[in-house]
DNA sequence: TAAACACTTAAGTAGAGCCTTAAGTAATAC
DNA sequence: GTATTACTTAAGGCTCTACTTAAGTGTTTA
């Protein structure tokens, strides 16, 4: 319970930086190194390395190192995580307007 | 692109603190009112001022006084938009994960 | 072996974010 | 008309974030 709340945080502040967001853009269409994701970016690579580490403590990216090349990878459970969270409560939302809107309809004659 | 962009950044940012995911969970069952939203919080009501101006900023929550209370519901378009947004890449990712899958099967005999 | 490469660590800084208390304002109830 | 209610504004403090530059470490290439 308190596990869960804490990685939405985590995953959900991830995604609230748009460089962040770039990178996770960049992973969607397949792994990347470290350089490949800076590459676009207007940042140092100390600069990368930091959202990295942001992307992986939040669970959506995780990493590998081998050689010299440390290779990155999107975790598509922790979006499946997010992106529920939020459907959820947009689904309550609406089923209450369905209803609402259901109701009206039918005392409209009165 | 650039309003988009910005939007997205502030709906997650807004999403972040479990404070105001809170008031998001309250909100789904239905609107309410300020105090509402304060009574199972720990904060001050200032406090939550703050965070329901966050959560306006984002789009996500808006809100209409009367007399002299302040009335907050849920906007779901601003959650659809979040949402496609993450399941558009987890999609893209797993397609990918499909199609390497595919491959690995049929090289599988060589 | 020396140079180049791909990170990695450390340290420092400017600005945001989250919270508080204190002091309003406007609407309702008594 | 005074008290209560329901917010609202302002100001300040403390922490967290996003970035930087400088100086490493370990791997490959020439």
């Amino acid at each position: 319970m308190f596990r869960q709340d804490a990685l939405l945080d985590l995953a959900f502040q991830a995604l609230a930086d748009p460089s962040r967001r770039a990178m996770v853009d960049r992973l969607a269409i397949g792994p990347a190194s470290v350089s490949e994701l800076a590459r676009p970016l207007a940042l140092s690579l100390p600069g990368v390395m930091q959202h990295l580490a942001v992307l992986e403590a939040s669970g959506l990216v995780r990493s590998q190192k081998i050689g010299r090349v440390r290779t990155c990878s999107i975790e598509p459970t922790a979006f499946r995580q997010a992106e529920q969270w939020i459907a959820e409560r947009r689904a309550l939302w609406e089923r209450r307007l369905d209803r609402l809107g259901q109701f009206l309809e039918e005392t409209k004659d009165e």
